[in-house]
DNA sequence: CGTATTAAAGTAAGCACTTACTTACTTGTT
DNA sequence: AACAAGTAAGTAAGTGCTTACTTTAATACG
C-alpha cells in the first residue's frame, strides 16, 4: 500500500537548529542517557515516556531501542552509572582520608550541601527510586549510605577513645548528624524551603557541626 | 446493533466474595478516596491508573467519574483532606501548648517518629507530590511545616531569653533538630534503613534531643 | 402490604488518544 | 559496496474519560 507522506521530523528539527546530527553509536548512547537522566529525575520512571526522551534528544523513538532493549534497561544503565560515578560519595570518603574530629564533620556537611545544590538530579532520582521501589535506592543504601555512616561511626568511636567526645551511641549520633544535613538539603531543593530561607551553605554547615558537637544548652 | 453479552464484572466480584455492594453516594466517595490514597502513596499520580483504583475498590471505572470529574480532581480531594485532617501536625501544635524546654523537643520527636511509623502513606504522598510538583507539598509547606518550625524557633528564643540556651540562630537550630528526626524517620521507612538498624523510637527520640541540647563533646 | 414510579447507583461498551516497542526501509559515512 | 545510524509507519496494549443503558433501592399511593 502506498505510504503516507508526512514531513520528516528529524529534518524539521534540523531546520529549527535543535536537531541531532548523526553521531557515532557511543556518543549517541551517552546523549540519550544524559537526556533520560534529566527527565527521569524530574518525572520518575512512569512519568517519563520514551516519546519525550526521543523528542528532547532530537531523534526518533526507534533510536532509543537501537541502544537499549527496553525502557527499563535504560533506567538501569542510569542507576548503575550514578552509583559507580566517581563524582559520588566514594569520592567523599577519599577526601576524608587524613582528616579527624571536627574537620571530618565539616567536610561531610559542606560536601553534601554543595553536591545537592549543584546537581539536585541525583537526589531526585534517588527519591523517586525509593518511592517506586527501584534498584537505585537499594544499591545506593548498600554502597554509599552505609559506607558513609560506617565511616562517621568509626570517627565517633575514635573521638570517644581519645576522650574528646562523650559516651554516645555512635550509630545514633551518625544518623543525627547526617539527618540534619541531608534533610536541610532536600527540604531546600525539593520542597522549596529555599524560597523562605536562604543562607550561605558554609554558614549552615558550620552551624550544624557546632550544634552537633556543642549542643544548644548554655554553659 | 446487538450488544455483546459478557459476564458482568461486578457480579463476578460478588461471587468471589470481594465485591462491592451498592453504597450511598457519600460512603462510596469516601471509599474511593481511601483506596486511591493508598495507591497514590505507593505509585504516585502518573503511576496510578483509574482502572487500578476501580479494580481495588471493586467497582467499575465509571463510578469514579460519577464522583470526581477528573482523576486530577480525585487527587486534589485527597491532598485537601490530608492537610485539613485533624490527625496531622496542627494536632501536634495543640499538644505542645503548655510544654517548655526539653519537653517540647521530646514531644515533637516522639510524635513525628510515631506518626510516620504508624502511617507512612502521608509521608510517601508528600514526597511524591514534591517530586511531581503537585500542590500538596506546597500546601503542606505553607501550613504545617512552617508552623512547626516557627513554633520551635519561638521556643528556642524563649530558652535563650531565660538563659538556659546559648546564642544560636533559632532558624538554623530548628532546622537542625527537625532534620535529624524527620530524616531518620524517612530513611527508616522509605529507604529501608530499618532492615539494618532498629531501635525503640522513644530511645532514638531521647538520644536526638540529648544530642541537640548537650552536643557530643565531652565536658 | 403490594405495586408502580422515581431516583440513585452502577455497568458494558466504547472513544480518542498515548504508550512501549518493532520492522522494513532509507540515508549517510567509510 | 558495505556498514552504521536513523526513520516512517505501524502494532498491541493501556489510558482517562463518556454514554446509553440496566439494576437496585426508596418512595408514594391505594
Amino acid at each position: 500500500m502506498e505510504r503516507k507522506v508526512t514531513k520528516p521530523r528529524a529534518t524539521a528539527l534540523r531546520a529549527s537548529g535543535k536537531a541531532s546530527r548523526r553521531m557515532p553509536g557511543e556518543e549517541r548512547r551517552a546523549q540519550i542517557v544524559k537526556v533520560a537522566t534529566d527527565l527521569f529525575s524530574k518525572n520518575g520512571f512512569k512519568g517519563t515516556t520514551t516519546r519525550e526522551i526521543a523528542r528532547k534528544a532530537g531523534i526518533s523513538e526507534a533510536v532509543i531501542f537501537k541502544h537499549f532493549s527496553r525502557k527499563e534497561e535504560l533506567y538501569k544503565a542510569i542507576i548503575d552509572s550514578r552509583c559507580t560515578d566517581t563524582g559520588g560519595e566514594s569520592f567523599l570518603i577519599g577526601r576524608l582520608k587524613g582528616k579527624k574530629g571536627k574537620e571530618v564533620f565539616k567536610t561531610v556537611a559542606v560536601y553534601l550541601l554543595e553536591e545537592h545544590h549543584k546537581d539536585p538530579s541525583f537526589m531526585r532520582l534517588l527519591t523517586y527510586s525509593a518511592l517506586e521501589q527501584h534498584a537505585l535506592s537499594e544499591l545506593f543504601l548498600k554502597t554509599r549510605a552505609l559506607e558513609l555512616l560506617g565511616f562517621l561511626e568509626d570517627n565517633i568511636r575514635e573521638l570517644m577513645r581519645e576522650g574528646s567526645m562523650r559516651e554516645v551511641d555512635p550509630a545514633i549520633a551518625a544518623r543525627a548528624f547526617i539527618g540534619m544535613v541531608i534533610h536541610y538539603s532536600i527540604s531546600q531543593e525539593l520542597y522549596g524551603f529555599k524560597r523562605y530561607f536562604k543562607r550561605p551553605l558554609e554558614e549552615v554547615a558550620e552551624a550544624f557541626v557546632d550544634i552537633f558537637l556543642e549542643g544548644t544548652t548554655r554553659r
